[in-house]
DNA sequence: TCCAGTTGCTAGCGCCGCTAGATGTAGGAG
DNA sequence: CTCCTACATCTAGCGGCGCTAGCAACTGGA
């Protein structure tokens, strides 16, 4: 029995270091830099040993991608719990949203461009990706009026995902960023 | 000097065939199924001919791309002509800008999530971004009040970007999506 | 002690974007 | 009319990709 549960538990780690090496390397080099044989070569095995553990190299990035929405989650929470007032609360969750996916663009993209269906059939990516999606309703709740809250936060969430997506790809210039990021903020605390 | 003009004719002509072939290939099995393998075959050259002609496939996409952003335009132009009221007018341009992207869905690709910076160094992509920029500009001028019209409007533009790339990558169900469309017309249309 | 089952490896398949070098062709000079 | 040069195009191949079949080695139980 001891033996056994020492085996899975290092296999439990194993899984860790590759979703780890993944992350690393994509936020050090790029999704691009993410093959399956340097991955590999991260975690000191061979290549099929991957494939034990993940259906394949969309299966992994979908496991960085499930973390990343945790992250967020925890993100916006704090971001929302430091301020009284509504309106700077939307200010600072918005602020904290954008900076999230500045300061983390490949995990970003995992989360959102990337993968793009694998992780929402199933497993645990419902439940953070609500932790965070709650957090927003309750920032612009005050601002909903007698309007549909779900669909008023859905909204507010797609102006800060595009804003993010545009100045990334570099249809829009970084320069006007805070400003634009006050116009957003103003049309959904009012 | 008229065989050398025939054959610049030519030349003019099968580069058009690669960007249509790309095009149509893209528009109909996705960007992953357009291999410079198969747009020689569909071209009928061989795959070398590709590279007398772009640098690379990024360059192939990037060509597509400035396709979609001259028929962004002129789709805004026309949808903001046939409207007299300014709230209407945002509006029609708004669900014009949205179902342009969900009717060429791998263009809209092209255009804001792949090939990131080709096409913003150089080239008549800034003339017709330029064009479809104005036309959101002067759809929203009559709700910019003493704000910068410029921000406004890309914070707008954010909106209607997030508002597709989250509902095509399944991150937003369709059901909703008349009701988003309608806050974020009305949010930034007061 | 031997056997069975699991674990990880080597090797390789079919694809990718891209390019070097060979080959054929066409236009101008003698 | 012939030859020669320059250009257009092709064949073949490189290195790398995601992924997998089939073999070797180790481990736990009979």
């Amino acid at each position: 029995m001891s033996t056994q549960t020492r085996r899975e538990r290092e296999r439990a780690e194993r899984e860790r270091a590759i979703i780890a090496a993944a992350r690393d390397l994509a936020l050090a080099e790029g999704w691009d830099a993410v093959t399956t044989r340097r991955l590999a070569a991260e975690i000191e095995y061979s290549q099929p040993v991957l494939y034990s553990h993940f259906k394949g190299k969309d299966a992994i990035m979908a496991a960085v991608a499930v973390e990343g929405f945790a992250e967020l989650a925890t993100t916006l929470v704090t971001a929302r719990a430091s301020v009284a007032d509504p309106r700077q609360a939307v200010a600072d969750v918005a602020a904290a949203y954008v900076r999230f996916a500045e300061q983390r663009p490949a995990l970003y993209d995992a989360m959102f461009t990337l993968a793009v269906d694998l992780p929402f059939a199933s497993s645990d990516v419902p439940t953070d990706l609500a932790r965070g999606f709650a957090e927003l309703a309750e920032t612009v709740r005050p601002f909903a009026g007698d309007g549909d809250l779900e669909v008023l936060t859905e909204t507010f969430w797609s102006g800060l995902h595009g804003l993010v997506t545009l100045m990334r790809s570099g249809r829009l210039r970084r320069e006007g960023h805070d400003r634009r990021l006050a116009v957003l903020v103003d049309r959904f605390s009012r």
